[in-house]
RNA sequence: UGGGGCGUGGCCAAGCGGUAAGGCGCGGGACUUUGGAUCCCGUAUUCGGGGGUUCGAAUCCUCCCGCCCCAACCA
């Protein structure tokens, strides 16, 4: 209870002083119980859960009536009483609404209204060992509350008759259940018990486990409130079975970071880059835009020096056609930073891995591009001597397909890289106190958020939200 | 003839008798010190199918097809 109340808040509502409780209603529904009864409409059984089940027959045939059926309201009133008492063990009596028994609508074939279940309940302790049914406590409850409309998904619409007669049955104040179809979200399930299982098997870490769509997980992931309400607007609401494509919440979540999220300089799988003809120990802040989107962001100033990291993407011995990045003899503009020209690599002899690159930079390209040289890439760098380390996990969709649901077998169809974990990322400096769940564009790459448990300044770890839209990544597969 | 509901482009979704909104995705272009963002342009002669009514139908009638939900002393 207070995880769903914690996860609503964090949407963005707030119940105020409306915080209801079926529970409230019990002595209510108690008194509602008799005057049905009273009014020759419901009746103890004695039937048991399993000649309840075989009496009621079947979807295409009608079920038969309890012997029970035509007690006298005396007799009712006084089991009632006595079941209220606790005379009665659980299971061996119950309260049935007396309707009709070949109802085309099973749930119409008199519907069991009170159990008995000798336990405590979480707000009223032990003051009852009767508990009602949600289908004679949801109408009554709404019309308490003065609901006007029930809101409710697909499979109440065959509860709807009921809500109906019991409310009509006792002649009380009658809201409109309207019922509408759940949102069904590509690549992941939804269903309680599947999430269950993806717990319980360890297929995640836990109920917030970022990739979940729980509220949790969302938020864990770096997703904003705000984001998901405007999906949640997007999508809208109708009554046919759907499934959105995930793609549609990433376009809300990116639109909405990319106007708040400060621009960061990460680099993620970092490959040493060393500027040959800039001074040994010489160090220079130079100045970077916060948020191109928000100019109120502001700046910030970034260590230059001659060590420093960029991406191992970034550059190709050998570049594929239309690759922008570095590369031998190939000039790209570092962020923020100068012209720079690749003038070599440095291997391991044995393993023939390149261990760093080799560059020179024209010291009068600083910042805005002086001299009106075109440059077909801009590459993201971090100064070795002035960098934070950190670990930083890499999330894709759960599921590699659109409907796990429709899988034989859901764990078959898991996303196996739906987390890489790179443990030796190099961060701008001022990330170095990046409070948890802060959040930020680290650019080119994504927007990725400090994880609410395991990030601490003094350890930092990035969980990726979503990455940026790579055309790049297009090319490169066709 | 058990009962209830739904079918509009790849995915959502407006429209409810006057001649197919919008978003996502996708394709193309412009621009760009994020291959990001932004901006243009394109993307259903047709609304599950057949008949019918009408000057005119996705919208009305009718028959058919397909999909989903229901037989807990769960919610």
């Amino acid at each position: 209870m207070d995880a769903i109340m914690r996860d609503v808040r964090w949407l963005g509502f707030d119940w105020g002083a409306h915080l209801y409780h079926a529970s409230d209603y019990f002595d209510q529904l108690y008194e509602w119980a008799i005057q049905l009864i009273k009014a020759g409409r419901a009746y103890v059984d004695d039937l048991t859960a399993d000649e309840m089940r075989e009496t009621r027959g079947t979807l295409t045939q009608p079920g038969s009536e309890s012997p029970c059926r035509n007690r006298s309201v005396e007799e009712n009133l006084d089991l009632f009483e006595r079941m209220r008492r606790g005379e009665f063990p659980d299971g061996t009596k119950t309260l049935r609404a007396k309707i009709d028994m070949a109802a085309g609508n099973v749930n119409l074939r008199d519907p069991v209204m009170y159990r008995i279940r000798k336990t405590g309940h979480q707000r009223t302790g032990d003051k009852w060992c009767l508990y009602p049914m949600y289908d004679w406590a949801h109408g009554q409850s709404d019309s308490i509350e003065r609901v006007t409309h029930s809101l409710c998904t697909l499979e109440y619409e065959d509860h709807r008759p009921l809500y109906d007669w019991y409310l009509d049955a006792l002649g009380i104040y009658h809201p409109r259940q309207i019922e509408f179809a759940r949102l069904n979200l590509s690549h992941t399930v939804m269903s309680k018990r599947k999430l269950l299982t993806l717990v319980e098997e360890g297929a995640v870490s836990g109920w917030d486990d970022p990739r979940m769509p729980t509220l949790a997980g969302l938020r864990r992931r770096g997703y904003t409130p705000e984001s998901v309400r405007d999906f949640c607007e997007r999508v809208g609401i109708a009554k046919a079975d759907n499934l959105v494509d995930v793609a549609l919440l990433e376009h809300c979540l990116r639109e909405d970071l990319n106007k708040r999220a400060l621009r960061r300089m990460a680099v993620l799988r970092p490959l040493k880059l060393v500027v040959e003809n800039y001074p040994e120990g010489q160090v220079e802040a130079l100045e970077a835009v916060n948020n191109p989107e928000d100019p109120s962001a502001g700046t910030r100033q970034v260590p230059f020096s001659r060590v420093l990291y960029i991406e191992q993407d970034d550059f190709r011995e050998v570049p594929p056609p239309k690759y922008f990045r570095l590369s031998p003899g190939v000039e790209v503009r570092l962020r923020w930073a100068y012209l720079v020209k690749c003038t070599g690599v440095a291997k391991d002899p044995r393993t023939g891995e390149i261990t760093e690159v080799r560059c020179t930079y024209d010291p009068e390209s600083r910042g805005a591009d002086s001299r009106g040289r075109k440059v077909k890439g801009t590459i993201h760098w971090v100064s070795a001597a002035h960098a934070a380390d950190a670990e930083v996990r890499l999330y894709e969709h759960l599921f590699s397909v659109p409907k796990p649901d429709e899988a034989e077998d859901p764990k078959s169809v898991l996303n196996p890289t739906s987390l890489e974990v790179l443990r030796a990322s190099k961060l701008e400096l001022s990330l170095k106190d990046a409070a948890p769940e802060s959040r930020f564009q680290f650019e080119r790459q994504g927007y990725f958020v400090a994880d609410s448990k395991n990030s601490s300044p003094g350890r930092l770890v990035f969980n990726r939200t979503v990455g940026l839209r790579d055309t790049w990544a297009k090319i490169e597969k066709a």
